[in-house]
RNA sequence: AGAGAGGUGGCAGAGUGGUCGAAUGCGACGGUUUCGAAAACCGUUAUACCGGCAACGGUAUCGGGGGUUCGAAUCCCCCCCUCUCUACCA
């Protein structure tokens, strides 16, 4: 096994070079140009409503930037098509045996050569100077997405369930994984660092029934299956967005350059990447149970104790990739399917619009939905939902065909359905009682017991 | 990990310096034929960028990057991947 390192969350890389990308990467992300383009107004609009601060020199930036690459681009092309038209007529010289014809027209070339080379240098600077700017531009949001700054400005869309009247002297989950010895954070601690629990006995078997439960619900509700790596190389870093945006929150396998997954939106989705998709398999419906890892570089303090913010954790996650139009109501399908495992797992949730200021960099909408968690008196995030519309498709070239032959990019959505530790730890709190912790009836069957004691 | 072989269009498979974006076969699509189908025959069959309202034209791409050359799928260097044998391992 090669050492895991990490890297600087400053450092700033770009995939030119070690990577085995194509030419044409670089062209990849000129697709989101044409919004850029088109509709300069509402894309500043969109971004106003993040409190993106560059964006208006950004966009201008790029659309300057723009017609600078593409000046160059045709007197490149230019150039190299007479470079073109003269080698072959230095071929046909040289088969009737015209030396010197050949040798006259080999001069015009040579100087050709030079501006040629001139062009391209040129060309591939302003490429990358364009790319490392579009990269650094965040998604448009969605018209629904309320503007803010923070959490404290997102909205919610809606509240089920009771919360439960805890008795006095109820403990919080840190507590009760002591007392019933299912959650060991000190042995965790022992064999890799803070952030890395052991789950033992009850708590293995909680875990286990969990993934088992959420992947059948998934399974039931059209979603087929995988088992993605959960290292993956730099390409799907960025095919999802996660690079350059958040770096420094990966861990890093510095010796073979690959990235431990922070969620498995990124295998899943970046099984699409470079495809154009028939028609006829869409909508693509994936769904895979991951360990995740994060950094959570810089989170510390009193909210994150527990299992409330882990280096390791498991997620089932859903994924769909749907023709334009149909995304919207995609996300509404996705965001319901979540509710119903949190309904099954009798557990008082809340749905959230996020704020175009607590969104993700990549996300066009997110709802996030968090559970109740009741000796901690708070909520806790337990899913988010996301359509990423043609954001990550646009850096994936994931694409399909529209009548008439023309490609067209696709939209990605992914949501946790459902991420384990705090719903264990809500299960954990909200259902203690004097006998032990009661479990839902629904995970009975997979735990192969009802109460942990 | 060591030795050898190889990576060409949706697939199979030619092509070892000069109109090669690439023969041929299969598949797919459109058409002719048929009451219908099969067969046969004819045609179409990649992606991206630039120019153009468009028709269309140009450029790039034969695993990836770089080099030699007037000219590279073809020659040279580096990297990635696949297969076979050996070693090792779950």
């Amino acid at each position: 096994m090669k050492n895991l390192t990490i890297i600087s969350p400053f450092s700033f890389s770009v995939p030119y070079s070690e990577f085995q990308l194509s030419k044409n990467y670089l062209c990849r992300i000129m697709l989101q140009l044409s919004v850029l383009k088109d509709q300069t107004e509402r894309v500043l609009a969109g971004l106003a409503k993040r409190n993106f601060k560059t964006a208006e020199a950004d966009v201008r930036a790029v659309l300057d930037l723009d017609q600078r690459r593409r000046s160059l681009q045709t007197q490149h092309d230019q150039a190299q098509s007479e470079a073109n038209e003269l080698a072959r007529q230095i071929g046909g010289l040289m088969k009737s045996g015209d030396k010197a014809g050949a040798e006259a027209l080999k001069v015009r070339t040579t100087e050709l050569k030079a501006q040629i080379k001139l062009h391209a240098d040129e060309l591939t600077a302003t490429e990358k100077a364009q790319t490392e700017l579009l990269y650094k531009i965040p998604n448009v949001p969605h018209e629904s997405v309320p503007a803010g700054r923070s959490a404290e400005d997102n909205e919610v869309v809606r509240e089920a369930g009771t919360k439960p009247e805890l008795a006095a002297g109820a403990l919080p989950h840190w507590e009760l994984i002591k007392k019933y010895d299912i959650i060991d954070f000190e042995l965790g601690i022992k064999i890799t660092g803070a952030g890395f629990p052991v789950y033992k006995g009850q708590g293995a078997r909680l875990q286990r029934a969990l993934v088992n439960f959420f992947l059948d619900e998934a399974r039931d509700a059209g979603y087929l299956e995988v088992q993605p790596p959960i290292l993956v190389n730099e390409a799907s870093g960025y095919g999802t967005g996660q690079l350059p945006d958040k770096e420094g929150q990966m861990y890093h396998d510095a010796a073979d350059n690959l990235y431990l997954i922070p969620t498995s939106e990124v295998p899943i989705t970046n099984l699409y990447r470079d495809e154009i998709i028939p028609v006829e398999k869409l909508p693509i419906r994936n769904t895979g149970y991951t360990p995740c890892f994060r950094r959570e570089a810089g989170s510390w303090g009193a909210d994150v104790r527990g299992l409330n913010r882990l280096h390791q954790f498991d997620k089932v996650e859903i994924v769909q990739i749907t023709q334009p139009d149909n995304s919207y109501a995609a996300h509404a399908t996705m965001v319901a399917h979540v509710e119903q495992l949190l309904q099954k797992l009798e557990l008082p949730y809340r749905v959230l619009r996020l704020c175009g200021g607590d969104m993700g960099f990549t996300s066009a909408l997110t709802y996030d939905l968090e559970v109740w968690s009741a000796a901690q008196g708070r909520w806790l995030e337990v899913s988010s939902v996301s359509n990423f519309e043609a954001f990550q498709a646009n850096r994936l070239k994931c694409r399909y065909k529209v009548e008439g032959g023309k490609t067209q990019l696709l939209h990605t959505l992914n949501g946790s359905a459902l991420a384990l530790p705090r719903i264990v730890a809500a299960l954990l709190e909200n259902n203690q009682t004097a006998e032990g912790i009661r479990l839902p009836q629904v995970l009975h069957a997979y735990c192969g017991f009802d109460t942990i004691k």
